[in-house]
DNA sequence: AAGCGGATTGTCT
DNA sequence: GACAATCCGCTTG
């Protein structure tokens, strides 16, 4: 059986190298999770690149903490993070080791699985829904904090709950960029999210907000 | 289509 | 103690 050539796995190179590289080159990849109940696969549609130590944006502008660890690790790994009380996030971490550089995966069209991804969110009211923004991403393909660290380019496959693949990577002039959602201050000048242009699952764009205080 | 307020807790100052 | 790489439901246009 030969392996179909969208369906060959991505190596770690593929992730070793400057952040915003690899950040546009996602798009179209095709992202596995394996779960309990049979794998979920999502075709990458939207992505952010965070530059690390000297990127304000970022979570590793401060700093290594043990919440940010895995970005200052080895690349093709999985930084999860938990925020606003309630959500997840996911990133791939890349560029030479060390450089805590990290993409995060925004939106994307979930291809295999996707009456798994309809059980875990039950308030989509369409499939383009299912992942459109990262933390319904994170919660269609059942990701938490237990995963943090997870390998996407396992020598097993078995060893992981993730695997990426090549997947049919859009034509250069069909991916767009600009300001990313949700950075403000100093990060927010930096162009850094990548998107298939017209995709209907891409999120809309939200300018950063700073919230209002609690009285 | 766009703007709002509320939800809810880990993380860092 | 402040705020977060967000989402949802409801309002207005």
């Amino acid at each position: 059986m030969i392996a179909a050539p969208d369906r060959t796995p991505l190596d770690r190179a593929f992730f070793d190298r400057p952040v915003l590289d690899v950040a546009p080159d996602l798009l179209g990849r095709v992202l596995v999770r394996k779960t309990a109940h049979g794998p979920i696969e999502l075709r990458l549609t939207e992505v952010e690149a965070y530059a690390g130590p000297v990127d304000p944006g970022s979570h590793a502008y401060r700093g290594r903490t043990d919440r940010n660890a895995v970005m200052f690790g080895p690349p093709g790994h999985v930084y999860v993070y938990f925020t606003y009380g309630m959500w997840h996030c996911m990133n791939l971490v890349c560029g030479p080791e060390g450089t805590a550089s990290a993409v995060l995966l925004r939106a994307g069209e979930i291809t295999a699985g996707a009456d798994l991804a309809r059980k875990r969110r039950q308030t989509s009211r369409r499939d383009t829904d299912l992942a459109q923004g990262p933390a319904r991403l994170a919660t269609a393909l059942d990701v938490d904090r237990a995963l943090d660290g997870s390998d996407v380019c396992p020598s097993d496959p078995d060893s992981s709950p993730f695997q990426i693949l090549t997947g049919a990577p859009p034509a250069l002039h069909t991916v767009r960029n600009g300001p990313r959602t949700g950075v403000g201050g100093e990060g927010a000048a930096h162009p850094w999210r990548f998107w298939i242009t017209a995709d209907p699952t891409v999120s809309p764009y939200r300018p950063h907000a700073p919230r209002k205080r609690r009285s």
